[in-house]
RNA sequence: GGCGCGGUGGCAGAGUGGUUAUGCAGCGGACUGCAACUCCGUUAACGCCGGUUCGAUUCCGACCCGCGCCUCCA
């Protein structure tokens, strides 16, 4: 039995798909103006955890994650470059899906783009404004009513006279409620824009989500996901949105990640700690960044720092230290390790505890492969590398894990050429100069692990 | 001001009404020419004050502190 943490009820809840063995689950993606952001890669990975451990379990998951790339942001950047908004966001989205690769991300089933739904999107105003939720103003900016939906709010625990009270709210004079918001924007004129009943325009931000959830998936659906400041306004305005269109239950399981900071501060433009994804894959690699992500909960906070990464880098190296020159055997049965791991999984995708059952088996490993029960270590092996699948970690050769690294100053024959060259050394029993190259090599990155079979190396 | 989340050993980070989280770092030992890797052992924690209880880090209440959202943001 899976339990997830639910932002509606506040609660872990037993999960139960609508349909049995069936998952469907929406994610809100990226608005593709720029490079994705560390943030980005938090609701990413924390998403394809779970897509992978709902698999895992045998659940066929319909994962739907769509890319807004119409809005006002992605319009100016677009100016600011001097480019078509649609080669800005063509080339973000290669950005991104490059990104995604590099992480081990597993691509959505779907990848719904806003552009390609301003059909549906328009249908759905429709029907809003025909049930009196939304209205057209003067303007022709067509907007949602917020008093005219009951629940709003009961994502985000606001009610609306606090929201009215708030002095940060933006009025607009064209609008009923100072809450309200818009559905679809009149276009300025020389503006991207798409014909309407209420005039060229473009869609608002969070109607494109309702109607990209909706006509991918249903009125109602498993599991909405997304980070952790949509909670409010976009998940609440999508809520109220799809349900007062549909007159049905909107998403059941509303998932929300955990912010990202840097060095103990909220990660932003302003203070100038903002890290793209690719800025960070040029000083760590891309597993150790994955394995950071995944070592903390994913509704938790997560501190993005030097020495974090490098306690990761560390950890991860002894993971894959117990993988090295062990071929995993086939066919392990389950082992209480597994049930460890997946026991910790169930309860709301526990992955810091599932990791507990990692070091578990690489115990294992390491007192078998010393006592030479060479069976049972690559036993373990396995068991490592299929519970590593369901993080996505460990999936590589244990070899080039240790030995990739691409901007290295030495190749790989220049540290076999010394490391025969030390050997000679020992042999002769000229330690100084066996220490002398072990130091070189260290120098330059390399270390280096002797064993009674020989010596191997790894950069560090 | 409103709403929400959290305070665990040097650090990271789970969890539980009474028994070791785990990892990194530290310490002692084994292995080693010496190290590294690895193994064995080991130190060390539950913000503060009350309450419930035979017993609370774990439940309840107050307090202190930190963080997030309320504005574009994953």
């Amino acid at each position: 039995m899976i339990r997830i943490h639910n932002t509606l009820s506040q609660r872990k809840e037993e999960f139960k798909p609508l349909e049995d063995g069936k998952v469907r689950m929406y994610v809100c993606g990226m608005t593709v103006y720029d490079y994705c952001h560390l943030g980005h890669a938090r609701v990413l990975v924390a998403f394809d955890v779970i897509t992978r451990y709902l698999r895992h379990r045998g659940y066929h998951v319909n994962y739907v994650r769509n890319i807004t790339d119409i809005d006002d942001k992605i319009l100016r950047r677009a100016d600011e470059n001097g480019e078509t908004f649609t080669a800005l966001t063509d080339r973000m989205i290669d950005a991104m899906h490059e990104d995604e690769r590099k992480l081990s991300i597993l691509p959505p089933t779907e990848e719904p783009r806003a552009t390609a739904f301003i059909d549906e999107i328009i249908a759905m105003i429709h029907v809003l404004i025909s049930k009196d939720y939304a209205y057209e103003a003067d303007n022709g900016d067509v907007y949602f009513a917020v008093n005219a939906f009951e629940g709003y709010g009961k994502l985000s625990k606001k009610k609306l006279e606090d929201l009215l009270a708030g002095a940060r709210v933006d009025v607009a004079e064209a609008k009923r409620s100072p809450a309200d918001f818009a559905l679809w924007k009149a276009a300025k004129p020389g503006e991207v824009s798409w014909p309407s009943p209420w005039g060229d325009g473009r869609p608002g931000w969070h109607i494109e989500c309702s109607a990209m959830s909706t006509c991918c998936l249903g009125n109602t659906f498993d599991i909405h996901g997304g980070g952790p400041d949509l909670m409010f306004p976009h998940h609440e305005n999508e809520i109220a949105q799809s349900e007062a269109a549909t007159g049905q239950p909107f998403a059941r399981v509303w998932m929300h990640a955990g912010a990202v900071r840097v060095n103990k501060e909220k990660m932003s433009k302003s203070l100038g700690n903002f890290f793209t994804i690719r800025e960070i894959l040029d000083k760590y690699p891309a597993e150790v960044v994955r394995y950071f992500l995944v070592s903390s909960h994913y509704r938790s906070q997560v501190d993005y720092s030097e020495d974090n990464l490098v306690e990761a880098s560390r950890t991860l190296t002894r993971l894959y230290q117990a993988l090295r020159g062990l071929v995993p055997a086939k066919d392990v049965p389950e082992t209480e390790h597994d049930r460890r791991f997946l026991a910790a999984m169930d309860d709301d995708f526990n992955s810091p505890g599932a990791i507990t059952a990692l070091h578990a088996v690489v115990a294992d490993i390491n007192l078998h492969r010393r006592e030479g029960r060479d069976d049972e270590a690559r036993a373990g092996a396995a068991v490592l590398v299929r519970l590593g699948k369901i993080l996505g970690i460990l999936q590589q050769d244990p070899e080039s894990f240790f030995q990739g690294g691409a901007d290295a100053e030495l190749s790989a024959d220049d540290v076999e050429v010394m490391i025969a060259a030390r050997k000679r050394a020992r042999e002769d029993r000229d330690f100084a100069e066996a220490d002398r190259i072990r130091d070189e090599l260290a120098a330059k990155g390399v270390i280096l692990d002797d064993s009674r079979d020989g010596t191997s190396w790894r950069r560090g």
